[in-house]
RNA sequence: GGUGCGGUAGCUCAGUUGGUAGAGCAAAGGACUGAAAAUCCUUGUGUCGCCGGUUCGAUUCCGGCCCACACCA
């Protein structure tokens, strides 16, 4: 990803990325109200509307303050992808640049944000079969099985991709089963242009206090009632937007398989983990300017600096 | 006090018929084009409880001691 956009004037997406709990959403609706503008979400999970405590969703005070798109804007059932996170972004935004010049896009998704800047690839879509085959294969002949197969249906990626990971061989498979051809070859691996300039804001703060602030805000959630909102999604536990933590392992806890205090441990630990691929994935966002949540005079000057 | 079982990586443990050791988890780093809060990759020197004995060589065998747990008194 390029900060430096050859756009010198038009408006203006300024992104606040980061890591979970790092205060990026305090400072996005700073922003907003500054520039009297709009709030994109750019979050796998806070866009549905049945999850609330456990996805760290603004507050419905927060949310009242701001126009904010891409929060509630999904049932759970339904399935949300990068591609579809694309389109309706960019549609966001040319509705909010209609009549402003400045939007504010906030989140920690790296994937979407990267579609919503560079774009996906244009992609077929797969018929709902082959997706059920390609993953049935995986269940009955595993990963092994898979990787068989596509050594003989795409061997070019078997050869360079991702082969020891299910998702992407199923992924590469369904593609070839489908079009018949590589899904590198649909791959272009270049940024699409937008009709806006984007400045990237990373929210910044040591490990340790990053650390602290998750398990604080886990312990919160709990006092907020995580378990009994975990326990009315039981029935909807297989699906996508549930595979969350803290959601897994507190089902995990209703199956029997531990104490509700090992689950609240094992969130804490895994929302760490998460943390730091997030920290992985906007690290290597190239004109990344990298503020302290609470600067919030100085990102602003930074951003009028860029207007 | 006696008997039994153990004391090995941050944690749980495996192992070495004597040639100084390895898994899972944790942790750290990384990847990422329709599951992305997902998924995957890389990274393991630790007085092998302490002291002594046997031995070319002991974490491994022997003796003593310390600690934990269980049972018996």
């Amino acid at each position: 990803m390029d900060a430096d956009s050859n756009l010198s004037t038009g408006p203006l997406l300024v992104v606040i990325a980061g890591p979970t709990a790092s205060g990026k959403t305090g400072v996005a609706i700073q922003l907003a109200q500054h520039f009297h503008t709009e709030i994109l979400s750019c979050d796998s999970r806070q866009c549905y509307r049945e999850m609330n405590i456990g996805v760290a969703k603004p507050s419905p005070e927060e949310l009242s303050l701001i126009p904010h798109h891409f929060i509630n804007s999904h049932p759970i059932q339904e399935s949300v992808d990068a591609a579809a996170y694309e389109r309706f972004g960019l549609k966001v935004l040319e509705k909010i640049f209609a009549t402003h010049s400045i939007a504010v896009v906030v989140g920690g998704t790296g994937l979407y944000l990267k579609a919503l800047c560079e774009g996906v690839d244009q992609m077929p879509a797969i018929p709902v079969e082959i997706r059920n085959e390609v993953r049935t294969l995986y269940e009955t002949d595993g990963l092994t099985g898979l990787q068989e197969r596509l050594k003989h249906t795409d061997p070019a990626y078997f050869a360079s991709g991702e082969i020891m990971n299910p998702q992407r061989v199923m992924r590469a498979m369904e593609i070839s089963m489908h079009t018949g051809n590589s899904i590198l070859s649909l791959q272009t691996k270049q940024a699409q242009q937008r009709p806006f300039r984007i400045l990237y804001i990373g929210m910044d703060m040591p490990r340790e206090t990053l650390y602290q602030h998750i398990n604080k805000r886990v312990d919160e959630m709990m006092d907020a009632g995580l378990a009994d909102e975990v326990k009315s999604l039981l029935p909807y536990r297989k699906l996508n937007a549930l595979q969350t933590v803290g959601y897994t392992e507190i089902f995990d806890c209703y199956d029997g398989n531990c104490t509700l205090a090992q689950a609240v441990e094992k969130i804490k630990q895994h929302t760490r983990n998460y943390a730091k691929r997030q920290m992985t994935w906007f690290k290597k966002i190239n004109g990344m300017h990298w503020m302290a949540p609470h600067e919030i005079n100085k990102i602003i000057e930074l951003v009028n600096q860029n207007r």
